[in-house]
DNA sequence: GTCCGTCTAGGACGCTCGTCCAAGTCCGGG
DNA sequence: CCCGGACTTGGACGAGCGTCCTAGACGGAC
């Protein structure tokens, strides 16, 4: 098997490293000692710290795209979609216990840095939320699509801060059954018709589990 | 009028600066520049900027202890004090649109760092979970009062994080107004002879404004 | 074998950081 | 007036940072 190029190998590190220990908190010697190499050669492939940020952050948005268009196969529901989105929260609970949304806390963190890579980062919450409008689009809200695609980001996120705040992975569990529910219920908001309307349509449970 | 104690400004501007830059952007010289004092002052006044940060802490918590005292004044119901609570995220909107939520941002920077503090920074979690749990108590719903708690703060936390990525004040009053309805859905739901069952007592509304 | 472009090693550089100290100022009590 | 504790100053110190350079190793083309 051969290795991979450097670069590649740079920006997995740089990629891992942002994410467990911060942006700012990872020096150029970090990541030297994961890839094995020297401090020195990095300016070969990178001249600034920005530019491995930058890489990083073009690397994460390839690979969502791709998540994303993998999630489109098909034989899927858009609700389908949805919950694969939702899921994301299970499959990587062990991470985001740890270390938080890798998402969020890099905005967060490059937000607080008035880093100029703020805006790419942002992308990647501008992909999920696009993405998600259109699944709510096709479930039949083309109406308040990116309202309830803002919505799940936000419950998403929370879980994510306060799972990680709190060492807690049944909250995520907890939280993940919780939105299936909700999402449940925007299918059915979609077809009013199928059954008789409700005289409360904007009542909320408050049932959390 | 009488100056502050320095100790008092350091602490003062070290919040401030925390929760705009975060902790380890923010420099000795940072908060020396704002409080007007030598940078070698600082150490007369605390030894490490570990324990400046553990002052930062410990007068957030203070504060916020006061102002939900403050918020059991005589008067109010558990629901208005829930209904200040998510008020909280309206009065600081501007601060959460530039800044994210003092807490959160907080709290995940010092996961990523590993920090000693971290466990300190993480009671300003727990005193409003438990805070929250005791009015969800109060309104009626003892048994899943630590899970409606820890429901409405992971949505905070996630609208914070979304305002702030997205620079979207407007978003933070949509949820806030969803929030609102949804805590009054808690408070039907805790009185459930006052009106006819409904039948499906776990279906949500998927309305989100 | 020689050449050349690709890639790497090791270290110098200037800077900022947190920390720490010696000296000095200020001011109320004796 | 002078003492002594409270407080402040400016700078020294070593470490680590991002950046940058020079020298050389490697390997295919000719």
């Amino acid at each position: 098997m051969t290795d991979k190029p450097t670069r590649d190998q740079i920006v997995e590190a740089a990629d891992r490293l942002f994410y467990r220990q911060g942006y700012e908190h990872t020096s150029f010697s970090d990541i030297a000692d994961v890839v094995r190499i020297s401090r020195g050669n990095f300016y070969y492939h990178f001249k600034t710290k920005d530019e491995i940020l930058d890489a990083v952050v073009e690397a994460r948005l390839a690979n969502t795209q791709a998540m994303l268009e993998r999630w489109e196969s098909a034989g899927k529901t858009p609700a389908d979609r949805i919950r694969s989105f939702i899921n994301l929260l299970i499959a990587n609970r062990a991470d985001i216990k740890r270390y938080g949304c890798p998402v969020g806390t890099l905005c967060g963190e490059l937000a607080k840095l008035n880093h100029a890579a703020q805006g790419e980062a942002n992308k990647l919450f501008t992909l999920f939320r696009t993405w998600l409008g259109q699944q709510f689009t096709l479930l039949g809200r083309p109406n308040d699509a990116d309202a309830l695609a803002m919505h799940l980001l936000a419950r998403s996120q929370g879980v994510a801060t306060l799972a990680n705040a709190f060492q807690d992975e049944s909250f995520i569990r907890e939280e993940v059954a919780a939105m299936h529910a909700w999402l449940e219920a925007c299918a059915e908001d979609a077809k009013p018709a199928s059954r008789p309307k409700r005289k409360h349509t904007g009542q909320r449970s408050s049932r959390v589990r």
